[in-house]
DNA sequence: GCAAAAGTGTTTCCGCTACACCCATGA
DNA sequence: TCATGGGTGTAGCGGAAACACTTTTGC
């Protein structure tokens, strides 16, 4: 018999949207569902919730139970409830969004999914269910938040120079930037640490920063304000 | 028998926070609950979701129930879900946020809710669950809406002044803001149309000007941004 | 005529934008 | 030595902020 804590709430499900970055496109993490109906489609991470469990904890478990990622950002995104975006039966879904720094992390299928793989967000394969409207939220949502939270962090390796950074933004946003305009921006903010250099490009070698988190937290608590 | 149609989703709610303003202060609409348990405390008008019930039509449904309320700005804004929020098991609740124009509508509680009442927001009566966290969340949403989205207007009459647009603003953001840099913004954006002057009042007549809504739309196509 | 709110311009300042060239490194 | 990206400063413009007095109306 199970267990009062696997008990789960019919019909309710919390699905998310991870997004990746790596130096040139942003991509979408799906997994090859492995259980009927729709076996075989790519489809956002997603399950249901249990009656003893947290949303944002149900956010997390399902993530690492399907894709092998722990301790990333998540965020809640929205909920999605139209009547008819599930076909058996009425499911309302608490989409999340997370961003995961994609050098540290190679997909590792967990035993509900059979695949799990980066698309470019550009060229996703046909999903199903309302799943790319909640990608499209999401992004949404992520080109607006990256230009008042520093979260564009979340998606870089620790150390990063800035040209990958503004990279990024102009990814994340669509549009271009001027480099030293930028550069002053972020620079200005002092947030940044220098680290050293890079080693081993076949170019001048760059500068690396780490973001300052902790002083961004202390700054924000006095109201400071990120903006790019 | 029930029809299909009435079929409640056991562990689903929808709950609004409603903003009103009235000149002077922001308030929230709460209502008197009619039955057990929390009978007779003061919440927001909330109930359940019908499993073939879209969720802003859900939110939508339950807000005339309980408070006659109709036709209003409203907009989800986030879902709530900790384990222990409900007492007797679990319910999840989508909560949405309202703006009301105070002026058009006297409360007039439905057979769910034994009263209406407007309450100002710095001076709420004790309320039952997760209520209190609810609405706070839903005055920071505010707070960057208005900021962001002409949507103040919907808390305002039809026709207002320039005095009572920035005291909303005012109000909501808890600002001072000067009257001569505030005209100039608002004026220079030409999506108010001037129309009669006030009469009767005991000082020198403002002019009264409404909200461009179709201009607005238009602009917003084309990439135009409103910020206050 | 007085109280109460409406209405109105100008100056200053700061932040955003635009813009082009030299430097370091590995191949 | 060449290809590739790294790194740097300044001038001009425009929007935001600061600031105080006159006007209209009802009582």
């Amino acid at each position: 018999m199970a267990k009062k804590s696997e008990q789960i709430i019919k019909n309710l499900s919390t699905d998310s949207v991870i997004f990746g970055f790596d130096n040139s496109e942003l991509k979408v993490l799906l997994i090859k569902l492995a259980v009927e109906p729709q076996k075989g489609e790519w489809a956002l991470p997603g399950s249901n919730i249990l009656t003893d469990e947290n949303l944002d904890v149900a956010a997390k478990r399902v993530l690492k139970e399907l894709t092998g990622l722990d301790n990333v950002y998540m965020e809640q995104l929205y909920t999605f409830g139209d009547v008819l975006r599930f076909p058996l039966f009425r499911v309302v879904t608490v989409a999340y969004f997370a961003l995961v720094k994609i050098e540290d992390y190679q997909p590792e299928p967990g035993p509900k999914a059979s695949d799990a793989k980066w698309f470019p967000i550009k060229k996703l394969p046909k999903l199903p269910f309302d799943h790319i409207e909640i990608i499209n939220y999401a992004l949404k949502r992520l080109k607006q938040r990256v230009r008042i939270r520093p979260i564009g962090f979340e998606l870089l390796p620790m150390k990063f120079t800035l040209s990958q950074l503004q990279n990024l933004y102009e990814t994340i946003m669509d549009v271009e930037m001027d480099k030293r305009n930028f550069r002053k921006k972020i620079i200005g903010m002092n947030l940044l640490i220098p680290l050293e250099k890079q080693k081993g490009v076949p170019h001048r070698a760059a500068k690396l920063y780490r973001f300052d988190k902790r002083k961004y937290d202390s700054l924000k608590e006095k109201g400071f304000n990120f903006e790019i």
